[in-house]
RNA sequence: GGCGCCGUCGCCAAGUGGUAAGGCAGAGGUCUGCAAAAUCUCUAUCGGCGGUUCGAGUCCGCCCGGCGCCUCCA
């Protein structure tokens, strides 16, 4: 079954085909590392690792280049505020953005490259666009012109017209048109530099991607994600510069997550409305994060809320509490003893149904209904006396997981996530273990003397600490509603 | 002003032109001392108006409403 991918610049769906057979080069911008991450992006993270995982899944090598934008405006900035050494700033939200990121089950790229550490590279590739004349020295910058791109626009669909007609770029006296991009920039006194051919001073933001991806993947490569606000123009500006510099395509399907949005508006540093990851982290769990960013297709907004976190929590509990259903259920049975195990969960529907969806350009919210359907029969399952059908249950389990796991859940044992959960409301609510457990030992003898009016009120109890309790043959258990 | 996207049940959210997945919430049944959990059943004609078609949420046009990019931004 092939896969299909939106391809931004063709503003269709195409079947995918890499470039070479059995292998895939996937570069993903990054994150400008000034700052703690936030909610847009962990999706974009998301969307991205996802991608990776479902390639892997499918059998294909994936060379996956994520890069790390550690030289900018912003950094000098925050350096300066602080006063502090900018590589210091690098340092710690590198730090956090691993924290945070391994957090939400994200994998790590085949490469994770700095722009500082490539400044070599970007110098050749400014070197080769001065030369061809497509980039021009002005008082120690050097920019590209773009008016040596006749494609220039291509892939958001401007033309240079309506660019310059609405143009709101800082008018720079020393561009020769005011759409030309920097891709080398003069440093002022007291910034970091580098030396280069123009003087002493800094990469351009665009520049690096297509240097690294180049370095990387080569000049032409399949797959260039981001999200949709890096189309123009810090991926309009790639093409232009990998293009002048190679005169070929750098990029075969460009990808685009769309944003989060907060009452339908961009969760943006410069709006205010933003979440930290790591904030959201203190309410709920990451993976309940992770499950709530898939739930919509991955080129649609969504809108961040308690809400669609709360729901999100709800869905993932039960997914976990069925898991844990099933796995009691099945006991210690073998899946090695059961012939042709991997084929049959390969074969099973859901595998089949899950595979259809991941196809129709990672359709995560049809395979999150798959999920609930399978969910379901599995719950039915569980509740059949006789236990003749234990291997056709574990296939449908393993199924089941497979399938989670490529959408980044069920990185964990039920109990763990029953722990964590738990620590994470009790964090919000400071529940005394001890009171709850002897409310519940009391209604246990409450209940052994039929005194049922007794049990129902530390019951009732409870539920105003809300915590529910459930009666199951094995006794009573409780979590926190 | 230019380019583009979106508007599906109370809420969230899928949907290749053939008569609307899934989740949350809600109603009823099974189970339970009663509950809870689980499970079963039920609940939409797709912003509006035209058009194309045997047939449209799904294509075209117009209108209304919302959003994004055009400056750093995942």
């Amino acid at each position: 079954m092939s896969l299909f991918i939106y391809n931004t610049m063709t503003r269709k769906k195409e079947e995918f085909v890499p470039l070479k057979e059995n292998q895939i080069g996937m570069y993903v911008c990054g994150v400008t590392v000034y700052d703690y991450c936030h909610v847009g992006h962990a999706r974009a993270a998301i969307v991205f690792d996802t991608f990776y995982r479902y390639f892997q899944y499918r059998g294909y090598e994936v060379l996956f280049v994520r890069n790390f934008t550690d030289i900018d405006d912003k950094i000098i900035n925050r350096a300066n505020e602080q006063g502090v050494d900018w590589q210091e700033i690098n340092r710690k939200y590198i730090d956090a953005f691993y924290e945070d990121m391994g957090r939400l089950n994200i994998a790590a790229p085949t490469e994770e490259p700095k722009a500082t550490d490539h400044i070599p590279e970007m110098l050749e590739m400014i070197q080769s666009l001065v030369d061809q004349d497509k980039a021009y020295e002005s008082e120690g910058d050097v920019f590209y012109s773009i008016k040596s791109f006749k494609e220039y626009g291509c892939l958001s669909g401007k033309n240079n017209d309506d660019l310059q007609s609405g143009a709101r770029v800082e008018v720079n006296e020393t561009k020769r048109n005011p759409l030309d991009f920097a891709l080398w920039k003069k440093s002022k006194p007291g910034e970091p530099f580098w030396d280069s051919p123009w003087g002493p001073g800094r990469p351009g933001w665009h520049i690096e991607c297509s240097a690294m991806s180049k370095k990387y993947l080569g000049d032409t490569f399949d797959i260039h994600g981001g999200g949709k606000d890096l189309v123009f123009p810090h991926h309009e500006n790639e093409i232009a510069q990998s293009c002048g510099c190679t005169g070929k395509q750098p990029v075969r399907y460009w990808v685009h997550n769309g944003f989060v949005n907060i009452d339908k508006e961009k969760m943006s540093k410069s709006l205010g409305n933003f979440f930290t990851i790591r904030e959201v982290y203190k309410k709920y769990h990451p993976e309940v994060l992770r499950l709530f960013l898939i739930s919509s297709h991955y080129r649609s907004p969504i809108d961040f809320s308690e809400k669609n976190l709360e729901d999100a929590t709800k869905v993932l509990s039960r997914f976990y509490e069925g898991l844990a259903g099933v796995q009691e259920k099945i006991g210690s049975l073998d899946s090695a003893t059961i012939p042709d195990f991997s084929k049959k969960v390969k074969d099973h529907p859901l595998t089949q149904k899950f595979e259809a969806a991941m196809n129709d350009d990672l359709n995560t919210a049809v395979a999150m209904a798959l999920m609930n359907e399978e969910l379901r029969k599995l719950n039915t399952a569980v509740q059949i006396k006789n236990s003749d059908n234990l291997g056709k249950l574990a296939v449908a389990v393993t199924a089941w997981k497979d399938a989670g796991k490529i959408l980044g859940i069920f990185c964990l044992t039920p109990e763990e996530f029953e722990k964590e959960l738990f620590e994470i409301k009790n964090s919000n609510l400071g529940l005394d273990v001890e009171k709850i457990e002897k409310l519940i030992a009391d209604r246990k003898s409450a209940r052994q003397s039929k005194n049922w009016a007794e049990a129902d009120r530390c019951r009732d109890d409870l539920t105003e600490m809300g915590v529910l309790i459930e009666d199951t043959p094995t006794g009573t258990e409780w979590k926190l509603k």
